[in-house]
DNA sequence: TTGAAAACTGTCCGAGCGGTCAGGAACCAT
DNA sequence: ATGGTTCCTGACCGCTCGGACAGTTTTCAA
């Protein structure tokens, strides 16, 4: 009995791999999975046997980064206001830059996650993630700024290669900090 | 001979105005042929008779908004670059208020609006509207900045009944101005 | 070597999609 | 009344999708 089947494991995660390189470069709805099955060299009831449907495929995929959200608001919580803001939107910028060709899989999947049971804590992430940029004020139109950013920024990350790492990573930390730290 | 037979006119309407509704409510691609129909009370050879093809259906729902923003950029596009930037910005907040459920649909077809002949020229406009944004400097920064502006508002003009217009409106004049206009 | 457990697959299913078409119904000038 | 035009529809087509399942192959500890 060894701590983990390696033969299940590495499946996965060849389905995995392939299903994130198709969603990123041809949407979630667009890719089915006999796609992901073919790109991954087993067969779609494969597929279905390793995930128990196409949101868990997807569930799957986006789990490192949806791991490394959560690190990001969990450090950011317990600062006070000022500072969780300053440094929510460093690693933020961080997290969309490393991320980047995820954000469109996401942007391709936000009108119906709130169906989907799988991401719902994902989603509360996000929201609070929204509220620490905001700056803790509680300010309506401060909020609203905030989550303006994100779309702005999810909007942005779409359309990989047109932009290098370090291009995206200026554009989004000069459109949040323009955005969410206006002079006084 | 009737300069136009009503009755051709009024089913159509009918059906754009349904097909508006559901478009907005549960986006393009989710909305099917049938659903309209329904909503319009006819059958689904009805809309393929008045309109041909689904895209059709989508051109003609967007019509007004189309005109709407070519109306702006052309009357922007006169103008010096400074008054052009600070015009398009309020004309054009204006527009994301009035057509705010519209804005939702765009989102929703902004993947594959590409393939979609009838609509080269509102992208077209989009990437005009875009310049102007920047304010003519030509840097690439502002140029995505503007992207990144159009971007959150795009994102921003969904879940309708959230916020009033006027809440709307003031957020993006906010943040554009924010974005568009930094203190020097 | 063997046999149970795990991994995998071919095949089928029902549903929904956009779109076509021949023909029926409504309309209207004559 | 009538005949041609416009409007409308039921039935159908080809296709793709996510998913179910019984049965085969592979794996691996005993």
């Amino acid at each position: 009995m060894a701590a983990t089947t390696p033969v299940r494991e590495r499946t996965r995660r060849e389905i995995v791999q392939q299903a994130m390189a198709l969603f990123q470069s041809n949407g979630y709805n667009a890719t089915s999975l006999q796609d992901i099955a073919t790109a991954a060299g087993c067969s779609k009831a494969t597929v279905l046997y390793h995930f128990h449907g196409k949101a868990a495929v997807l569930a799957a995929v986006l789990e490192p980064s949806h791991l490394a959200l959560a690190e990001v608001v969990a450090e950011t919580s317990k600062l006070p206001a000022a500072e969780a803001q300053q440094l929510a939107i460093s690693r933020f910028v961080e997290l969309a830059v490393e991320f980047r060709g995820l954000i469109s899989v996401l942007q391709d999947v936000l009108p119906m996650i709130d169906e989907l049971p799988e991401f719902a804590d994902l989603v509360a992430e996000g929201i609070r993630l929204t509220e620490i940029l905001a700056g803790g004020t509680g300010s309506r139109l401060e909020l609203d700024v905030a989550k303006f950013a994100i779309n702005g920024l999810l909007g942005e990350c779409r359309h990989p290669g047109e932009r290098t790492d370090a291009e995206l990573h200026e554009l989004c930390d000069t459109a949040l900090r323009r955005l969410l730290q206006p002079p006084a």
